[in-house]
DNA sequence: AGCCTTTGACCAGCG
DNA sequence: TCGCTGGTCAAAGGC
């Protein structure tokens, strides 16, 4: 594949005038970097915990090894071969479906992290770099030193000063390393067998597999495409800090790198790891790793969730598990979860043992959310808890391809073909897609849009963040933590502003809540729109079950809650919660599992700008400050034949929030739907277009209870409720 | 009150 | 068409 062709080219081009990151490394954590190989006899299981993400590994060994003319450096070689025992090493369907889809997807195998973890053997110890508390491996990955191009002194260097044996001056010499070094510095890790030994069970573990090892193969991949096919136009120093968060590369870098991905699957591929994994990148590595740690020492299972996804909520993202299954092939029970943010369509597999280890994560679909907060109620799905910062929002990469696990990330843990194979189409769309995601590389690939750097203008413009990564993945990441932990107090104030002021639109997107009693026996579950029960519980006050619905239509975060009205069992009060972002489906017969096509697409949703209330309001399109919508041009952004990638276009981004809007603005252009936008209600888009002041509002529930207006055509429950909501008041929500 | 997990059943794709 | 399999649904109960 050019693709490998390619990067194996740009490796060696790389090849470091510096001081080997091997050298580098060893001064930090003496020679046991050195001294262990990959033949080190430390059991297979270490071998395997050593190298999540190794498919990936596998795929630049396999191409150095098939173009080594090309390959230059030693580093290179041994990566190489390294792989290719790790690929010896790790045997069953990962492998197959490599072999079958010639291409290895990464897999997190957490399991085997652990058990190098809770070796006792101190040779097994000093292959491993150990990372005090408070500071990840992805940190140093995210480090502003990596990023020569950022010259910006960040709050974040001084993560380094957490380096283990305390080594200060690490941090230093970090910082001080050319680029090269850095990316190869990464490499050795891996050549060397490095690993970061995880900090109690749940351990970095996560970090080295989900982000440090699958990001930046990755990279790799990326960056050597973008080389490959653009006269160099990025130093390879800017490549590597993209490596984290993409959000430096020039968009013609993704457009040629989505090209290629439609041509060839290996970088593709490589790129969409990158995405999936991305999702974990998003967010701050320390925070992350912060974050992290707290839940991994209650569920004892890794960080992997981080990038990987541990637990459900390991990786900092809430999680509804709405299913577990025995597969076949699977020697664990495999959980399927989703991630309960309203518009987030992301979904993970995970593999446990039964001592409750991950063995395997399986990332589908990007997150087009930061981290929820921690330490609030775990809002699963709730707006108050998981921020509708656009920040990403872009495109919803995941929700895109729903149909199959399309739009995979395989986030860190990784995937099989067929995800790879998604992962590519995914990838191909976006190459026309919408908008890109902070953090995320895929993201960054859909963004290819004319204007370069959005992702890093729209950081900056976010800011008060600096532009480096790790202020991206404040951004993005960052201010889903409480940030307990070492951080920086400069980054904690910045996260917290950045907190602070979503927290305004949080509150003012809160979406309306309406009570429809009904008299008849229509109960307005048949209201034309698709809702999945959620629950069903008995309420004090009433001796009939109160059932709970979702609406099951992409993107849209419609609740409603429909119960008997005990003093009339008649009559069926129901309780709309939520925007509403999509018509009526079509077909009420449609599969319900596969709403994503028949309900409104988010392309269709775009085009009408409707609501489940709001339908009208041309205004909203065109009120730039009161929506994002995808303007027209993002068509070409559609897949055809398939469903949009991006956001719903009926998902409206709000950015009321003068800044936000104003840094939206300056970092983006049209199209580019990918800065921090608040989702703002519908109401505050109708009622008060332009008006910048309305996230501010306070967030309020609409009543209507009961809906005795007799105009309203109960027969025509569709529009029951639409009529409903286009009969509230307009006046302000304040 | 709201959401989660559990778990058996259902559904669709595939050979 | 049938059986297998993976993925999802949804009732019930728990947190």
């Amino acid at each position: 594949m050019a693709g490998i062709d390619d990067n194996v080219a740009i490796i060696g081009d790389w090849v470091p005038p510096s001081p080997s990151p091997r050298a580098f490394f060893s001064a930090m954590i003496g020679d046991d970097i050195n001294s262990s190989t990959i033949t080190e006899p430390h059991g297979e299981n270490r071998t395997k915990g050593l190298f999540l993400g190794q498919p990936e590994q596998m795929t630049t060994g396999n191409a150095e090894k098939k173009d080594g003319a090309r390959t230059s450096g030693a580093q290179l070689t041994e990566l190489g071969s390294f792989s290719e025992q790790k690929s010896n090493s790790r045997g069953g369907l990962v492998e197959r479906m490599a072999a079958r889809a010639g291409f290895n997807a990464p897999r997190l195998n957490t399991e085997s992290i652990r058990s190098a973890e809770t070796s006792l053997n101190p040779e097994i110890r000093s292959p491993y770099l150990t990372i005090p508390p408070g500071l990840s491996p992805t940190t140093l990955l995210d480090s502003p030193v990596f990023l020569s191009n950022l010259a910006q002194p960040s709050p974040t260097t001084g993560k380094f000063s957490f380096f283990p044996n305390g080594s200060s001056k690490n941090s230093t010499v970090s910082s001080k390393l050319p680029d090269r070094s850095k990316e190869t510095f990464f490499e050795d890790i891996n050549s060397s067998s490095f690993a970061f030994k995880p900090m109690g069970e749940s351990g970095s573990s996560f970090f080295l597999g989900g982000t440090s090892k699958q990001s930046f193969p990755s990279i790799d991949v990326s960056v050597h495409s973008e080389n490959a096919h653009q006269s160099h136009d990025v130093a390879p120093t800017k490549v590597q800090s993209e490596s984290r968060n993409s959000l430096h590369f020039p968009a013609e870098f993704f457009k040629l790198t989505t090209e290629k991905d439609n041509g060839g699957n290996t970088v593709a591929d490589q790129r969409t790891f990158d995405t999936v994994g991305g999702n974990a990148e998003h967010s701050s590595p320390l925070d992350e790793q912060q974050d992290e740690e707290g839940d991994q020492r209650a569920s004892g299972d890794s960080m992997a969730a981080g990038v990987t996804g541990g637990t459900p909520s390991e990786d900092g993202y809430n999680w509804r598990k709405y299913g577990q299954k025995q597969v076949k092939g699977s020697e664990y029970p495999r959980s399927y979860y989703k991630c309960t943010h309203p518009n987030c369509s992301v979904k993970k597999k995970v593999e446990r043992s039964l001592e409750g280890h991950i063995t395997e994560i399986i990332y589908k679909g990007t997150h087009i959310h930061p981290k929820p907060l921690p330490n609030r109620r775990s809002a699963v799905g709730s707006l108050d808890t998981q921020l509708d910062i656009p920040e990403q929002v872009g495109p919803q990469i995941g929700s895109v391809n729903d149909s199959a696990w399309a739009g995979t990330q395989k986030g860190n843990a990784a995937g099989t073909s067929d995800w790879r194979r998604d992962n590519v189409e995914v990838t191909s769309s976006a190459s026309g897609g919408p908008g890109p995601e902070f953090g995320n590389p895929s993201s960054s690939v859909q963004t290819q849009s004319e204007t370069p750097f959005e992702s890093a203008d729209a950081i900056d413009a976010s800011s008060t963040f600096s532009n480096d990564e790790d202020d991206d993945r404040a951004t993005h990441g960052s201010v889903g933590y409480d940030g307990e932990g070492e951080e920086s107090e400069s980054k904690r104030r910045k996260i917290e502003t950045y907190a602070t002021e979503m927290s305004g639109a949080t509150r003012a997107i809160r979406e309306p809540r309406v009570v429809v009693q009904t008299t008849s026996e229509v109960d307005i579950l048949d209201d034309g729109y698709r809702w999945r029960k959620y629950g069903q519980k008995v309420v004090k006050g009433n001796p009939n079950p109160r059932s709970y619905y979702k609406c099951t239509s992409a993107g849209c975060t419609v609740r409603k809650h429909v119960e008997r009205a005990s003093h009339d069992l008649k009559s069926v009060i129901t309780t709309y919660e939520g925007k509403h972002n999509h018509d009526v489906p079509a077909a009420r017969n449609s599969s319900h599992v596969n709403s994503g096509t028949s309900n409104a697409t988010p392309g269709q949703a775009a085009a009408a700008v409707q609501t489940h209330v709001h339908r009208h309001e041309p205004s909203q399109v065109h009120n730039s400050m009161a929506r994002f919508e995808r303007p027209p041009a993002f068509g070409s952004f559609s897949l055809p034949g398939r469903q949009q990638l991006g956001p719903s276009p009926g998902f409206s981004f709000g950015m009321n929030q003068p800044g936000l809007a104003n840094l939206a603005m300056a970092g983006l252009g049209q199209g580019q739907p990918k800065m921090p936008v608040m989702p703002i209600h519908p109401y505050l888009a109708q009622q008060h277009p332009g008006n910048e002041m309305g996230f501010m509002m306070p967030k309020e529930e609409r009543k209507v209870e009961p809906v005795t207006e007799p105009s309203l055509n109960l027969s025509n429950n569709p529009t029951l409720y639409q009529q409903i909501m286009s009969r509230l008041p307009l006046g302000p929500q304040m």
